[in-house]
DNA sequence: TCTGGACGTTATGTATACATAAATTCCGAA
DNA sequence: TTCGGAATTTATGTATACATAACGTCCAGA
């Protein structure tokens, strides 16, 4: 892929060690995904410096950048916090990304090479694999990997940047959910549908089924929020 | 509109004087959107410090946030420069909108309050009006106003965030285009009907004419860049 | 004249210092 | 004891200073 990503507009990815702002921002971007920083914690920029061996600088710098990216609020004068979000816009974002992964279905349906279709049948089997072995771990990676070949596939840099990146938003807000056993299977069944629907050609069939595998996913986890909060 | 937007995530509103660093940040995303900054244009931190009567400390942030919403490519260590696009990743970006208008009409059909489109229809007859007097300025403030409208009555504060973030990036680089007459008497035209299959509740239909509508104008941004670079 | 490398210059990246607004504490009055 | 406000403290916002990598220049050699 050509186009640049986000991040690489900062990264470039070629300069050798990372900036110090920078591995601070993934630091930090890492633990509130993964919940080790949770909503509403309060984020000191000396205390951070201090963690990280650096100065306040790059901390700074590094949260300006959270903060574009909606991962943290920071109330001028008033400091910095892991962004709290309400459930109705956690469940706002998860429709969001419904409808964007429904569009990207459709489009890749029309443009997609046969290597990108080989690719996609090639990570549903070893998805299956992985759900029959209940590795949850191994198929949550090939379930991204699945989703992100679907944006590739898409032939449309931009719109697969976007789909990356809100897709990073939502993981960053939904926790360690999701890990019902049918869930799992029925996850499966769901892409198989939808492969279906690629391969014979029908991006609107795809769409909706794509539409209809993310509302399954979004219902598990209202009753998710419903329940831990 | 309760919802919490991407900038009023560092800006809140609410505290009085901005800090020096978003009033920096507001004026250069201007001056990039209104192209006063052309792509590829370095920008040297201490010269853009003197202009603002400010120090580098702000200045960086600025940029960096300006980085995370793809403005500027930040190299390591090389500087900063206005992110120049090719015509492909625009013709991406302007796809990658239509596509979330449809998407926004289509929600917005099944989900608007009578206010919300009273709101529209009223925004179309200030448009007709600002089209038949060639009043191009106003149009474009009302036409920004109508789409908005649209994202604000899918009922879904998240994904009008990034409906309105998104065309705010694609502005930036569509420099001052369309000012064909006769595109503006279409672009009515074409409101008109969207307005129409809304108004039956046909979402589908509105969704579909909404991308037919993108599309024209994205042809008509195409032959603008053809003929420009 | 052209190429290549060393040097000097410049701008970025980071650290530190200072100013100020917000939060906290403490004291006095009711 | 409780409430209100002033003083203190603390952390953010900004400025400045320093280290270093990238760039340009200049000169030597072919």
């Amino acid at each position: 892929m050509a186009g640049h990503t986000e991040s690489e507009a900062i990264e470039t990815g070629l300069d050798g060690p990372l900036l110090l702002s920078e591995r601070i921002r993934n630091a930090l971007t890492d633990e509130i995904a993964a919940g080790d920083l949770q909503p509403g914690t309060a984020l000191d920029e000396q205390q951070l410096a201090d963690r990280f061996g650096a100065s306040r600088t790059p901390v700074r710098e590094a949260l300006r950048q959270l903060a574009v990216s909606g991962l943290v609020d920071i109330r001028p004068r008033r400091g910095v916090v892991v962004a709290r979000v309400t459930p109705e816009r956690v469940m706002d974002m998860f429709e969001t990304v419904a409808e964007i992964e429904a569009l990207c279905v459709r489009l890749a349906t029309y443009r997609m090479t046969p290597a990108e279709r080989g690719r996609l049948l090639e990570l549903h089997d070893e998805a299956s694999r992985a759900a029959e072995a209940e590795d949850v771990d191994a198929y949550d990676g090939i379930n991204a990997a699945f989703h992100e070949t679907l944006y590739q596939a898409t032939h449309n840099a931009f719109l697969a940047e976007q789909a990356i990146s809100l897709r990073g938003r939502l993981n960053a807000f939904r926790r360690t959910q999701l890990r019902y056993k049918d869930r799992l299977a029925r996850s499966i069944a769901e892409h198989g549908a939808i492969l279906a629907a690629i391969a014979e050609g029908d991006g609107e069939t795809a769409s909706r089924r794509m539409r209809a595998h993310m509302s399954n996913a979004a219902i598990a986890l209202r009753r998710y929020l419903e329940l831990h909060t």
